[in-house]
DNA sequence: CGTATCGCTGAACAGATTGCTCATTCAGAA
DNA sequence: TTCTGAATGAGCAATCTGTTCAGCGATACG
């Protein structure tokens, strides 16, 4: 589970060339291929790297509008509303959290009229009480994991 | 920028088995070789699929503790936290928003006590005004787009 | 001080895949 | 009718994968 200088360096090369094979990745981190075959199954059984999914842009396939919805739930509604919203594909992601809501979901729409739509399904739920959307306007920072990977191998 | 049936499936086997290699794929899907190969490179070149970047979990790499922090940010200086926040490791995501806060931004820590360096690095920035956190407790729905892409699929 | 274990190395082999190109067919647009 | 874009099926050289092997240095342990 910890990470070590030449795993960091695994991830970053295969987060900036994914495609690249386990022999090229060898020669380039001057390690014979075993070693990085190893490493990567290690990686890979660890959960340190989960999969290797494409990533997909929903504003490519017509969804440029992201929002993040807090939601206070009735009490014991809890497990209905998961599976409600679950059931909506422009949910993205959903948490159950601390503070002020019970949940934060992130929700993506064709434009900002088509969002007032998933929105009215998404609360239009018996267990929601109460929701408030933050519609997302920039986002100077897109989803990152390097940074931190760089962070962890450092602290072997 | 459309994607029609094909590409749907293309993108949804690339998310269950994603090492495989455009000759298996052209099997599973039935068709040429040399259409699953252009399938796919328009898929990329239409930035639909970004990439097949390694995707990391922060909590095998010993950060299990997420949680959501708003923002609230002293006129003008936008700018400068952007900046501020990019140079934290375990700043994942930022947003700007509309609504009750400025910013949205994802954090991630070793520890609920570690949760306090983090945002106490976070918000010991000059332009920061208030910050309100919600700790992720679970995660029923992690990061997806498959039903997303199966929706925009159908739409054909 | 021996000894076993572990991770890394370098090499080898058959089988499969990739990148690339070509000629052909089919369907919709002009 | 003619043109253009997309898909097909085929072929070839170069490369990579999966796997196995033996050797080597370092570390842990009795």
């Amino acid at each position: 589970m910890a990470i070590d200088h030449l795993d960091g360096r695994i991830i970053l090369l295969l987060a900036r060339e994914p495609r690249i094979g386990v022999l090229e990745m060898s020669r380039r981190l001057g390690v014979a291929r075993g070693t990085a075959q190893a490493r990567l199954d290690r990686l890979q059984s660890n959960g340190v790297i989960r999969g290797f999914g494409p990533q997909v842009d929903p504003a490519a396939l017509g969804y440029p509008v992201t929002a993040f919805a807090t939601l206070q739930i009735r009490q014991g509604q809890g497990p209905d509303v998961r599976a409600h919203l679950a059931t909506v594909p422009e949910v993205l992601e959903l948490h159950t959290t601390t503070g002020t809501g019970d949940m934060l979901c992130r929700l993506v729409a064709r434009s900002n009229a088509d969002l007032q739509r998933v929105i009215d399904r998404v609360v239009g739920f018996d267990g929601i009480v109460r929701a408030s959307t933050a519609i997302v306007m920039e986002n100077p920072v897109p989803l990152r994991i390097i940074p931190l990977v760089e962070q962890a191998a450092e602290e072997t």
